[in-house]
DNA sequence: AATCCGGGGGA
DNA sequence: TCCCCAGGATT
């Protein structure tokens, strides 16, 4: 049983197929920023941001980065506060920092060349088996194999293979399969061409299988499996939770703290939050349940973060979902008495200053109604 | 092998 | 609502 399924395509099948996507891949690729312009490090820093991410979400994002950081040595000499800045909404924080490292990284040990060797890529924070592969070979077209999102999704249909794509034995075999495509004269063409079929023809939906120039050698296609694969198994459940934030002023600045590394979120800056027990799910904010929560915030307040505040009632409520918790958030205004939290790094910053640093997406919108409050 | 890490868009 | 997205690190 083991690897019968890449023995599918004979050499003479890749030759042909590498020959067919690359034909359509001249019409049918789209303009990219990364593509347009390519470099290692422009290659490198997209594939950091398209890691679990869509095309759509990243565009914007990458050309506000690659304006203020154009080089490996100028993002090596930023600070990490205005890297999470640019990043803030992207999501998956952990990449932008270990990106930053991975600069330094390369300016320090691959004299500010971004290495051309998969394996040397492995070794800079954050570069994995296939980010080190794109890097590989859509830069120095180096015969490097990949394995993502849509490549996964083309080859578990063009192999029909009916297991779990993501188990040990799943990966070997469809790694294997992007180890032989790969294996040509130009696999820079032949690995960005397999993504693009993937993204715009082999898609989760409605695949146009049509208009694919595979489809005489797909096996799900050619039993009409394709809508049936990949099967993938079932994401956790979420769990609700109810949040509250105090947004606590002192004349005209506000309370902030820098999230630790231990935290989500680690290193944005964000308004004292804590989960609070008091209050239903999905319960209307009766004055009753409004009483309590107020107690509730000014207890802890004073418990957890040494802070006694006289809470107002203006509250806005926010709705977010974060891994595997969806989360109501109540936020809340409040005027400092005394006392200071002793746990982490504390500012008191002004709704301008709030503007520059790296905020949690909640904490932004926050600021946002701070700051219309504020000017109105 | 499981779980964590985000946020948005499409169906 | 649910599902997915150019994955990697940690446990």
């Amino acid at each position: 049983m083991a690897d019968e399924h890449v023995e599918e395509f004979d050499s003479r099948d890749l030759a042909q197929m590498r020959k067919k996507i690359a034909s359509w891949f001249r019409n049918a690729q789209r303009d990219l920023p990364w593509r347009v312009e390519r470099n290692a490090y422009r290659v490198w820093v997209s594939e950091i941001m398209l890691q679990q991410t869509t095309v759509q979400a990243v565009v914007p994002y990458f050309e506000r980065f690659m304006k203020q950081f154009p080089t490996v040595e100028a993002l090596a000499e930023s600070e990490e506060a205005d890297v999470l800045r640019l990043w803030e909404g992207l999501g998956y924080y952990s990449r932008a920092r270990n990106l930053r490292t991975g600069a330094i990284q390369v300016c320090e040990q691959f004299n500010g060349q971004v290495p051309k060797q998969v394996d040397q890529l492995l070794e800079i924070k954050g570069i994995g088996r296939y980010t080190a592969g794109a890097i590989a070979s859509f830069a120095y077209n180096q015969p490097a194999p990949i394995l993502e999102a849509n490549t996964l999704r083309l080859f578990v249909r063009l192999l029909a293979y009916d297991g779990d794509p993501k188990s040990a034995a799943g990966q070997r075999q469809l790694w294997a399969l992007a180890e032989r495509f790969a294996s040509c004269r130009n696999p820079a063409k032949v690995n960005e061409a397999l993504m693009e079929l993937g993204a715009l023809v082999c898609r989760v939906s409605a695949p146009q299988c049509d208009a694919c120039p595979l489809k005489s050698s797909c096996r799900a296609f050619l039993s009409g499996r394709q809508e049936e694969l990949p099967v993938l198994q079932k994401r956790i459940a979420v769990t609700r939770v109810v949040d509250a934030c105090v947004a606590i002023q002192r004349k005209n600045k506000w309370l902030v703290r820098q999230r630790t590394s231990e935290e989500r979120w680690a290193g944005m800056w964000d308004f004292p939050r804590f989960s609070v027990e008091s209050v239903d799910h999905d319960g209307k904010l009766t004055p009753a349940i409004s009483r309590r929560l107020h107690e509730e915030v000014r207890q802890t307040l004073l418990r957890d973060w040494n802070v006694t505040a006289e809470i107002h009632d203006d509250l806005m409520e926010v709705r977010h979902t974060v891994t595997r918790y969806r989360i109501r958030l109540l936020a809340l205004i409040a005027n400092w008495q005394e006392g200071s939290p002793s746990d982490g790094e504390i500012r008191w910053v002004t709704t301008q200053q709030l503007a520059e640093l790296p905020l949690s997406v909640t904490a932004r919108r926050i600021a946002d109604w701070l700051h219309e409050r504020h000017t109105s």
